[in-house]
DNA sequence: TATTTTTGTGCATACGTATGAACAACAACA
DNA sequence: TGTTGTTGTTCATACGTATGCACAAAAATA
């Protein structure tokens, strides 16, 4: 049942003042008598009064909403970057809209509610061929922030995770260890995040393959995730061709990896073979995996793409920019930093 | 830079009609001649029209949006379920808006934004004292579904795991196993689920415990997490105290416990001690744990919840429905089917 | 042919808010 | 006293859609 809703014109009539008064009121720039404002304010406590945001959507032209567009978030990383940018938007007078991408044949319907919401701003965080999405919201003037995405659009404000420098330091890493025989996995569909991982990993390592002093082979797994991993190292262990470090373009790949040796009980890590993922999750740090890793703060990546969002709905004409945020080793059991002094 | 947006005026301008008849148009029960219609259309098409949510909310008091209201989404059975019921949501015709309320200090103004975007419904799914939210939006018209929490309130829809069921059938498969020491596990800040689990099993056991053939105790653990399960396994390992068959009210603590186990190398699973968890999360299934579970599907859970929303905003005025998900037991490695035999 | 029914379209209005413009009251200043 | 400025309030309107009502045209019935 349909009860009706308060509005300001309610709140009007009970402190006895204009209905125009009652919105400045609770617009802080607008000058107001104090004497009139407690008015207000009391009547509006009485009666429970809350802006109608679709009103008010209609005449100021920002819904506050945001949307987050994600391809599933199962995925353990996926999982808690969005929980960090549902509580960075909260804490910044916005609200989360999530949309699922990772159905491909409804995607086009996800997309188009987008706009008819008449979101304030997007935030993309995986799936869809992000830039042509991008584009169309840009052009109808809604701002587009992408997180971890190709970076050819000029238009799209951009957060990314040092990449590189996350490969760099696995490979780093694994040198000071001593290991020589290096491998590099990353998912066979390849997602831009594991492609730069995979290409600082390998730029880091390709003067010492050039001299001759260290192998390096680059491999793929059918799925990113942690079967994939799990399928991955039983393969390996069939093929009998082992590297003695491996760097994984992602955490829950690698656990797969580490749970496929642990069965096998043929290698032992990190002595005969030493593992560093990457991302963090909190999977990463269950005794069972134990797992040495390049780690992504979500925490970071989420204000970072909040803040650009922010600041392009206040100054909307300025530059789009491109923020890099950093990454650090964490040492922990399948490599660990004894090993590498 | 705000683009002035495409209305249903602009359409109708295009198409050589009136506004009203544009939106007529998009309305399958309304009585168009297909020409016109096919005009509209086509007009649309190449304007690029979408309607405007805000002011159709405006007119139709309804906005379509769905909140979800959450404490945190990083647990992993909460991150799976709030998957299936974005995915739902948005089969649905609906659109999800998360809110989180594990910040307890913003709750209010969290939930004050519920009432200002005028949601459809609301799906409770954890935090906050449920009851009260529940009352404040069922007052002011807007249905209230709440998942696995109390079933006080006679005002708002239920859908609930069969949580009693989930202990009792842990419970039988440990004593069809032979374990007679056993034990059952939550975490020491009640929940709903964990408190209705714990019963089930404890009721199912209540005759032998009186017959004297079996022996019971009730543990608990200081978080509701994996780190909380492996504190609480070094602690029941340090006291030498042990049970010969535990069930965990949540698949994460088991885990953690299993960890726990394992490191200390004292006793062996699923021998020495059989473990059964709850939720059948997707870490359950890694080859680590591999972990004997009582399986909720979140799938179901979150289809129950949306047709129970569903249902209400077609026909607000009906009982509330409570309904119960059925659950089925997983046999894994902790406790195997042979054992049982 | 006259009357009723059906079908398709347009007109006008309402939803609840924000905001430019007008205005009244009052103070400040010459 | 007349001018100017400041402050606080109200009036009127716009935002984009859905929908009751009126009405014309066509179809069906008498």
């Amino acid at each position: 049942m349909d009860k009706p809703s308060v509005t300001s014109a309610d709140v009007a009539r009970l402190a006895g003042v204009s209905q125009s008064t009652v919105s400045r009121s609770f617009d802080s720039s607008s000058r107001i008598s104090d004497g009139t404002r407690q008015k207000v304010f009391a009547a509006a406590d009485e009666l429970g009064y809350q802006v109608n945001k679709a009103a008010q959507t209609m005449i100021k032209k920002r819904s506050d909403l945001v949307g987050l567009v994600t391809a599933g978030l199962a995925d353990p990383f996926r999982s808690e970057f969005l929980n960090s940018l549902v509580l960075e938007i909260q804490n910044n007078g916005l609200r989360p809209m999530v949309i699922d991408v990772s159905d491909t044949h409804t995607i086009d319907v996800q997309l188009q509610s987008l706009i008819q919401y008449q979101l304030s701003g997007v935030i993309i965080t995986s799936g869809t061929p992000s830039e042509a999405v991008a584009k169309t919201f840009i052009k109808r003037g809604t701002p587009v922030v992408l997180v971890n995405r190709a970076d050819h659009s000029s238009e799209a404000d951009i957060v990314n995770l040092d990449n590189e420098k996350a490969g760099a330091l696995a490979a780093e890493a694994l040198m000071k260890a001593g290991k020589r025989k290096l491998m590099v996995v990353r998912s066979k569909v390849a997602s831009y995040s594991s492609v730069k991982r995979t290409k600082g990993f390998l730029d880091k390592l390709s003067p010492f393959v050039k001299q001759g002093s260290i192998s390096l082979e680059e491999a793929f797994c059918e799925t990113g995730n942690y079967h994939g991993g799990a399928q991955f190292g039983a393969d390996l262990l069939a093929s009998k061709h082992y590297p003695d470090g491996v760097f994984f373009c992602m955490d829950c790949i690698a656990c797969g990896f580490l749970d496929a040796l642990k069965q096998s009980n043929t290698l032992a890590v990190p002595t005969d073979i030493a593992v560093i993922g990457c991302d963090d999750i909190s999977i990463a740090r269950y005794q069972s995996y134990d797992l040495t890793t390049v780690r992504q703060s979500p925490q970071k990546m989420a204000a970072a793409a909040v803040s650009a969002l922010q600041k392009r709905l206040k100054q909307p004409n300025t530059k789009p920019i491109q923020q890099k945020v950093s990454v650090e080793l964490v040492f922990r059991g399948t490599l660990t930093e004894s090993n590498t002094l």
